[in-house]
RNA sequence: CGGGGCGUCGUAUACCGGUAGUACGCUUGCUUUGGGAGCAAGAUGACCCAGUUCGAUUCUGGGCGCCCCGACCA
């Protein structure tokens, strides 16, 4: 893409009142734009990185099985009343509106009530289980106070994924499946040796729930990790006994960190399935409920965590696996040599299968270099008379700040292959 | 929901009970071109409502919005 075209452009300054550090980048560099409290709209750059981690999700989310599906956004109170939790006291969180036709409807902050009941349709023999579907949905939560930038919002974008199973048996398969799949996940966007599954209170179903938590400062949950067998107990169930038993560790072994959750997976086992009464026959006929897991992972967040944690003084530092664009081509000067050697490279680039954020504007480079940095991008190439003169380009690797000088044919196979 | 703070061009930031200034950005022109350029000329602003006052962006009250701390976060 070239930057020309871009609509969106970067900004010396945060807008004051907007004081978390992922706010402030991506605002700075156009990644978001501010509708209004806990409420951002994802711009071109943005909403390529969201679909960066969303495509990485969904490739492991298909791998354990899981059907790519989208629920509503509107949804129906009956359902949501029949386990009780329509009410403003129970769910605090619901943002209601009437229908002009007469009736309510909820705004969808949650979908397992929504999905279970429409599965009553589907599932009903064991013939039709296990089933694992999952979608990338906006949330709608009235959060009493937004804050944190993306990280905390009234609307954020959430995979969700529901696993539709005949017993606890082949609920502890996929379930355990699933962890790795979402270990796999925070490896590959590069948050793998910081993010911890989390032993977490289970609420109101089962006895735990595990949690996967990013140790960052700017986290809300305090933990405890063990570093050597990469897990964590939740300050939540500290202090209970139990955990110890489960993940064979000692106390003394933990160290105390703060952490915010990415990921959270649950055992409903078969407590809404009675409560919305999705039932299957078995194979002596008898009807049993349907055994329900939940799996969710903040997209949206997981992107603040990527900013909050990878972000230097000059501004943001994409994962490569997350960027919006592999290369940032900037061309320096207007001479027709510069012009044309930008063009061709750019060509070349984007023929290869790179992606490339080419800043083909007439800026100064002091602009342009600052811009670069702002965006994060991994790769800068660089075109300029300093190296056509001896038929190179640069490039700059926006992590390390490494400088290079690469031919065409060097640069290419640099970028194709790492 | 309890507590605190803040609303001035697009952004940041001054000042003031009496013509609202500066920087960046934007428009036009010339120069400049490897780390947010220079000169010149422009355009753009007091969240809303009420009160006090000869006069309110400024003071008072209410509303709305935004931020922070806490609570909350199956």
């Amino acid at each position: 893409m070239r930057q020309s075209q871009l609509f969106t452009k970067t900004r010396r300054e945060a807008p004051k009142d907007e004081v978390a550090k992922n706010a402030q980048l991506l605002i700075r560099a156009g990644y978001v734009y501010k509708e209004m409290a806990g409420v951002y709209a994802y711009l071109p750059l943005g909403f390529r990185v969201l679909e960066k981690i969303k495509n990485i999700v969904r490739e492991e989310m298909n791998a354990v099985g899981g059907q790519e599906m989208i629920m509503t956004g509107l949804q129906n109170p009956d359902v949501w009343k029949k386990t009780d939790r329509w009410d403003d006291e129970k769910v605090d969180v619901w943002f209601k509106s009437e229908l002009k036709s007469g009736g309510e409807v909820g705004f969808g902050w949650s979908h397992e009530e929504p999905i279970t009941e429409m599965m009553k349709q589907y599932l009903s023999s064991y013939r039709d289980l296990p089933q694992y579907v999952y979608q990338f949905q906006t949330k709608l939560r009235n959060e009493l106070r937004a804050k944190s930038g993306i990280m905390r919002g009234r609307e954020f974008v959430m995979k969700d994924m529901y696993s539709y199973t005949t017993d606890e048996e082949a609920h502890k398969k996929i379930y355990g499946s699933v962890i790795d799949a979402y270990i796999r996940v925070f490896d590959r966007v590069g948050l793998g040796d910081r993010t911890f599954l989390t032993f977490a209170s289970g609420g109101a179903f089962t006895k735990f729930s595990h949690e996967f938590q990013t140790i960052s400062d700017v986290g809300e949950d305090t933990i405890y990790v063990h570093d050597a067998k990469k897990v964590a107990v939740n300050k939540e169930v500290y202090d209970e006994p139990v955990v110890y038993e489960e993940l064979g560790v000692k106390k003394e072994e933990l160290r105390e960190v703060k952490a915010i959750e990415v990921g959270n997976i649950f055992d409903f086992a078969g407590i809404k399935s009675e409560q919305l009464g999705l039932y299957y026959k078995n194979e002596a006929g008898e009807e049993m409920p349907v055994h329900l897991g939940s799996y969710g992972l903040g997209i949206t967040r997981l992107m603040g965590v990527l900013v909050e944690i990878f972000a230097d003084d000059k501004g943001l530092v994409w994962p490569e696996a997350v960027a919006p664009f592999r290369v940032h081509l900037v061309q320096l000067g207007t001479e027709d040599e510069v012009k044309t050697e930008a063009e061709e490279l750019y060509r070349e680039l984007t023929g290869n299968g790179v992606e490339v954020l080419f800043d083909d504007r007439d800026v100064r480079a002091g602009e342009k270099f600052a811009d670069s940095d702002l965006i994060g991008i991994p790769q800068r190439v660089v075109v300029s008379q300093k190296t056509l003169t001896e038929g190179k380009f640069e490039c700059v690797d926006r992590q390390s700040g490494t400088t290079s000088h690469k031919s065409l044919s060097e640069l290419i196979s640099y970028l194709t292959h790492a």
